[in-house]
DNA sequence: TTTATTACCTATTGACATAGTAGGTAAAAG
DNA sequence: CTTTTACCTACTATGTCAATAGGTAATAAA
């Protein structure tokens, strides 16, 4: 299951992406507009300052802005980012896949497809898709 | 993320499977075939047993078999029963979807195609589709 | 220089799910 | 009547999720 860590990201980027100007975005009112608690949404945001998603600045008239455009997002890479892997299984998600039955395993062919799926579809999808600005 | 339950018990249904003939198949061989602790099984054949897609009886010479051929399973069927639900967010999951946002939810589109996705993988895999026999 | 505003930081917590284990009872066949 | 098997109830350690609490640092405006 998607997180909410993860759907909250997604939300924050857009919220930022619509409501984009010359100012930076408090999250006071991203929080506000989006209904989530600020107190939460400052982990979320971190994790997206940090993997240099979006900047931050402190201060009266601070807040955050999108680095790149939202062409330029996939939601692929926000998802993975927050829920630190999109694999369906451990066995692919972990870096040192040393399972002993990886060769003779009958049900892997099955995992490494839906695994495909999962990642083809989201870093097929970009932020501007489903955005309504 | 898929849990054990649900690959386990795909790895169950595929051993018995594999490993058909006119007699019951032990949980014990299975656990010993699979590696996988015996114990645990009992609650995943449990489940299935329930479910009708396999039965199960006592005593000696009893153990666990297929109610249908193979082709007749999807791995979608079995694995919904045993994660309970495939949808990868709460308010698909949720029989009562009583989310306020629902209407103006600009995600939840991208929600519900992903679902649609998921359940359509996994529903169009029968469980010969992974079958050596 | 003070005050308001904002981001940023560390720690903590309750609830719940996962992945099992333990120790039995019931059923059926030889 | 003994062996083999399924079936049943309860328990538990561990970890993750979804937050909350209470601060400090940075910046702009008064």
């Amino acid at each position: 299951m998607i997180t909410t860590k993860g759907r909250y990201a997604i939300r924050v980027m857009l919220d930022i992406a619509e409501n984009e100007s010359d100012k930076f975005i408090p999250l006071k009112d991203i929080a506000a507009r989006q209904n989530i608690s600020k107190k939460y949404l400052e982990i979320i945001v971190k994790d997206l300052v940090n993997a240099k998603l979006i900047v931050g600045v402190s201060g009266k008239g601070g807040g955050y802005k999108l680095c790149r455009t939202p062409e330029d997002y996939t939601i692929g890479e926000i998802l993975e980012l927050m829920e630190g892997t999109l694999s369906p299984v451990a066995c692919l998600a972990e870096e040192e896949n040393d399972c002993p039955r990886k060769a003779e395993c009958e049900t892997l062919p099955l995992w490494e497809e839906f695994d495909k799926l999962i990642h083809d579809f989201f870093y097929g999808k970009k932020l501007s898709d489903i955005c309504k600005k």
